[in-house]
DNA sequence: AGCCAGGCTCTCG
DNA sequence: CGAGAGCATGGC
């Protein structure tokens, strides 16, 4: 095993600690990534080796540093780039956040949701396929049943890595899915339909006429249409996919029903709100930031949850004493 | 013990 | 074209 180093300037408006925090869902482990002691770790694959790649953010340093290394047998320069890369898409680094906060100006509500999180940056999936997948299992489903099988899934699937007594697997391959069968993922607890839905995905990446490269070039609203002709993408997954997978900081998903509720809560006095409501609502308000909105909507629902849990807790150890 | 959770497809009037 | 059932699991 090597480690190669490098130092980048980190980018304005950064935070690690939010960014990397939103990214592992505020929980550490999360199969194929760790954010722990202030270091976020992932497994990246390299054609046939798995690397891990790590960034940190260097004490002290002004500007502000990020620093980022990379681990493997054989660990290369190529391997660095990739890792760069990979960091700047999975931590939303490359993403320009100043219109967004010019809009906060205008937008009162929304400006004290974010409130603390100011710095954080919409998380990314290491590809298109990651993306469809994980959007996929979340379908529906709330978030933590949609983290057990993802971990599953990542767990069974994905190939391991061990750095300093920590294992980390790389996301599944398309072709690791379809040699899973759809008897194999639903042996990690997916339904049968969606089993059938990930194997189609996997198969249309693996054969090419799912294209990462080519929805990149594509705008927004030509990607949905693409994706949703694949069986198993409706409009909420494909505009998940856009802001997760290709960065788009406009993408909304409106049938949303956490994003639904929490804008109803904050804007609406909690009154039910229809997904067509939301969509002209979030258009007129904050498009082009639209995707950039949700990402802070869904980050001010973890931090409200979290709070609640640890005044929880807080109150059972008080009853304790 | 049910009902609901960051949907989608298929079927039926 | 709109409404409704079915899907799988975990938490409250």
């Amino acid at each position: 095993m090597q480690t190669l180093i490098t130092t980048i300037p980190a980018p304005e408006l950064f935070d690690l600690h939010l960014t990397a925090g939103h990214q592992t869902h505020y929980r550490g482990v999360a199969g194929a990534d760790v954010y722990r002691d202030g270091v976020y770790s992932r497994a990246l694959r390299r054609g046939n080796r798995v690397v891990i790649a790590r960034v940190r953010s260097i004490d002290g340093a002004d500007p502000a540093m990020l620093e980022i290394g990379v681990t493997g047998e054989d660990a290369t320069q190529d391997d660095m780039e990739y890792a760069t890369q990979a960091m700047a898409r999975l931590l939303g680094m490359d993403i320009d956040l100043s219109g967004f906060y010019s809009l906060l100006e205008r937008d009162s509500v929304l400006s004290s949701a974010v409130g603390s999180l100011h710095g954080l940056r919409p998380p990314g999936s290491e590809s298109v396929f990651e993306a469809l997948v994980i959007a996929i299992i979340g379908q529906q489903i709330s978030s933590v049943v949609a983290r057990v099988i993802r971990e599953a899934l990542v767990g069974t699937y994905g190939t391991p890595i061990n750095v300093d007594g920590e294992t980390l697997y790389v996301f599944p391959s398309p072709r690791a899915l379809l040699e899973a069968g759809t008897d194999g993922l639903r042996a990690v607890k997916l339904s049968a339909r969606k089993a059938e839905y990930i194997q189609d995905v996997a198969l249309r990446v693996a054969d090419g006429s799912l294209d990462e490269v080519r929805l990149s070039a594509m705008s927004d609203d030509d990607v949905v249409s693409e994706l949703v002709k694949v069986r198993g993408i409706g409009v909420w997954t494909a505009q998940w996919v856009l802001l997760r997978a290709l960065g788009r900081a406009d993408a909304f998903p409106a049938g949303d029903l956490a994003l639904k509720r929490v804008v109803s809560d904050l804007y609406f006095e909690g009154a039910p709100l229809s997904e067509q409501a939301l969509t002209d609502f979030a258009m007129e308000r904050w498009s082009p930031h639209r995707g950039l909105a949700t990402t802070y909507l869904f980050a001010y629902i973890r931090q409200q949850r979290l709070d609640r849990e640890q005044g929880a807790s807080k109150a059972i150890g008080d009853a304790a004493l």
